[in-house]
DNA sequence: ATAGGGTTAG
């Protein structure tokens, strides 16, 4: 029997160990049964105390045991996983024996996890700068310690260099493996990816002697990443086409792929799919079927996943609070939200963004604002955006006074985006002084933003000063501003189309052009005119290319009347926002051959039915 | 006897 660890009570060392008394009575037995002594239960218990955050319990037992490099990987381990991974470096530091490659593993891994903290926004955890501090330092102990040319130090390096964002050093350091795996190749290809330079990642992705089903997801998350959502649906295809197996990971990157796409009928195959293969629906997958069927505006069905997930994490909350905001349902999305008060979850700063976006969609100025006072209790420093929502939320219910009160009050330098929904509130309420007030101020800040200019041209346009609008025109050209390109997609049968303003491109066109003339001549004999006031000022944030009836949304309307049965919805995605003539024009379609239309430009969801439009016309 | 790459909300 070897002999007993000698110890205090550990409650009168560490008082909150009272509460955890699973875990005394599990010392108690290992140290009764004498299995302390044995290297792996020593082990197993020092990660268990790590992972259940009595740090200072491992640390009192760690060293009163005799010293193996099992024990103090395994703290290693449980540091690195842990919510301080800071914690790592210490504990490296003063290890009483020489690291092997577990270690330099486990200090890689915490390294990255620190990276990953800095890129999340995490300061209290770890700042940007010290995160590459950091990083370099685990990689310079991995190669000063003879472990640099571990496959797996190795493929956490590069991970870890991906978390920072530090493209470069990923490469250098994959240039430094003479022979990469195919782990290592993929973790560099996911490097690049994350770097923006996908198509780098697609050669050395092509390259590959073989790949995995975990090549081929970080290939298809890597377009998914740069919101080339196109290309990765493309290259699933080619996945399911080569026979590789496919997992939940692939599946969540291609769910994001049909939500960036808004293509419900792919979204639904996966989903299918999924439930086809036995997949069980874990936290990330329920999230991104609800994610994805909210930016597709199928809000119901959306609700109906998320209430019949057994587990939903922060992610998910605010993934269903958000898919509410855009499709219009602020109330509903305000109730939701409180649900996840009520149900113990603690929004962070992405969850007020988007109740403050319901809020301000609806019009529910107060209760945005008692949403906006309610984060300091949750401990969420308000960001440039939350005062943005804030600035939109007062301005688009007309409360100007109080949306420029708000940004005198502020405790930062008013940024771009509260300067652009000042302006895009002064568009809704026709305010011309202030929305070139707010302009002056966007401009000086951005002077070459799209988006401001066309805006203030629409304010012009509104209140039909002519004069002002050929300015901003005169502005934009002596700037060389130019408009991102407008244009329109549908799903048909699962494949998706996509229009641009005045293009004639498509295969049926021909049938295109025939239903436009139809739908002109049913809707003048409802008494539409096509509004050419905007016409000439060009509200929509697109280029003109043609007469009105050849903006890109029409074009895919006209195509969805050809191409879907009636009794389907017509659902149309925009990358800019829809104008008010096509706005218009979309709620007499919906009446006049009677069916739904789902549009989601670049804020929110508009859903066309009988006439109306679920916004009420306020967007 | 410990370890690797890809995956969720703005």
């Amino acid at each position: 029997m070897p002999p007993l660890l000698r110890l205090r009570d550990p409650t009168t060392l560490l008082p909150s160990l009272a509460a955890a008394s699973h875990l005394r009575a599990l010392h108690a037995h290992l140290l009764v049964s004498g299995r302390l002594a044995s290297p792996s239960h020593l082990a197993a218990f020092l990660a268990s105390l790590a992972a259940s955050n009595h740090l200072a319990y491992a640390r009192l037992v760690l060293p009163r045991r005799p010293a193996t490099l099992l024990a103090h990987n395994a703290l290693l381990r449980a540091l690195a996983r842990g919510p301080r991974p800071g914690l790592a470096f210490a504990a490296f530091r003063d290890l009483p024996l020489p690291p092997d490659h577990y270690s330099l593993n486990f200090l890689v891994r915490a390294a990255a996890a620190l990276a990953a903290s800095a890129a999340e926004g995490r300061p209290a955890v770890c700042t940007e700068v010290n995160a590459k501090l950091q990083a370099v330092s685990a990689h310079g102990a991995a190669v000063r310690c003879g472990h640099a040319a571990d496959p797996h130090v190795q493929s956490g390096v590069l991970s870890m260099y991906a978390a920072l964002g530090d493209v470069a050093a990923a490469r250098a350091a994959f240039a430094e493996i003479a022979c990469p795996d195919v782990v290592c190749v993929t973790a560099m290809v996911a490097a690049l990816a994350a770097g923006g330079d996908v198509d780098a990642a697609r050669d050395l992705f092509d390259g590959m002697p073989q790949r995995d089903h975990v090549a081929w997801s970080a290939m298809i998350a890597g377009y998914v990443h740069v919101g080339r959502s196109r290309e990765a649906l493309m290259l699933f295809d080619e996945m399911l086409s080569a026979g590789t197996t496919v997992g939940e990971a692939t599946l969540v990157s291609v769910l994001t792929a049909c939500a960036q796409m808004g293509a419900l009928d792919r979204g639904k195959w996966v989903h299918w799919y999924a439930g086809s293969r036995g997949m069980q629906m874990s936290v990330k997958l329920g999230t991104a079927l609800v994610d994805m069927y909210s930016k597709c505006g199928a809000v119901v069905t959306a609700m109906e996943v998320f209430e019949s997930m057994a587990e939903r994490n922060v992610y998910t909350w605010t993934s269903a609070v958000s898919g509410l905001a855009m499709n219009g349902m602020g109330t509903e999305c305000l109730q939701l939200f409180k649900r996840m008060e009520s149900a113990g979850i603690q929004p962070n700063g992405v969850s007020f963004v988007a109740v403050l976006g319901g809020c301000s969609m609806a019009g529910l100025v107060d209760e945005g604002r008692a949403c906006f006072d309610s984060m300091d209790k949750y401990g969420v420093d308000p960001w440039k955006e939350h005062y943005g929502c804030m600035v939109d939320l007062y301005g688009r219910a007309g409360r100007l006074d109080d949306a420029i009160n708000f940004i005198n009050a502020m405790p930062m330098e008013p940024h771009e985006g509260v300067w652009g929904a000042l302006l895009n509130a002064s568009r809704i309420h026709n305010r011309v002084d202030l929305g070139k007030y707010a302009l002056d101020k966007l401009l000086a800040i951005e002077s070459e933003n799209d988006a401001a200019h066309v805006l203030l041209s629409n304010i012009y346009a509104e209140s039909q000063n002519w004069k002002g609008v050929c300015r901003v025109r005169g502005m934009m050209k002596a700037k060389g501003v130019k408009k991102v390109p407008g244009w329109s997609t549908i799903e048909v049968d699962g494949k998706v189309h996509e229009f641009f303003a005045g293009s004639k491109s498509h295969p049926r066109y021909n049938e295109i052009e025939l239903m436009l003339v139809e739908m002109n001549r049913r809707l003048r004999l409802q008494g539409y005119t096509a509004n050419t006031r905007e016409v000439l000022f060009d509200i929509e944030e697109e280029e003109k290319e043609g007469a009105i009836s050849l903006h890109s949304e029409k074009l895919a309307l006209a195509f969805g009347l050809i191409a879907l049965p009636e009794d389907v919805e017509i659902r149309i995605v925009k990358n800019v926002r829809v104008c008010r003539d096509c706005h218009d024009y979309t709620k007499l379609i919906s009446k006049v051959f009677n069916r739904e239309i789902v549009m989601r430009d670049r804020n929110r969801f508009h859903h066309f039915k009988g006439g109306e439009c679920s916004c009420g016309d306020y967007w």
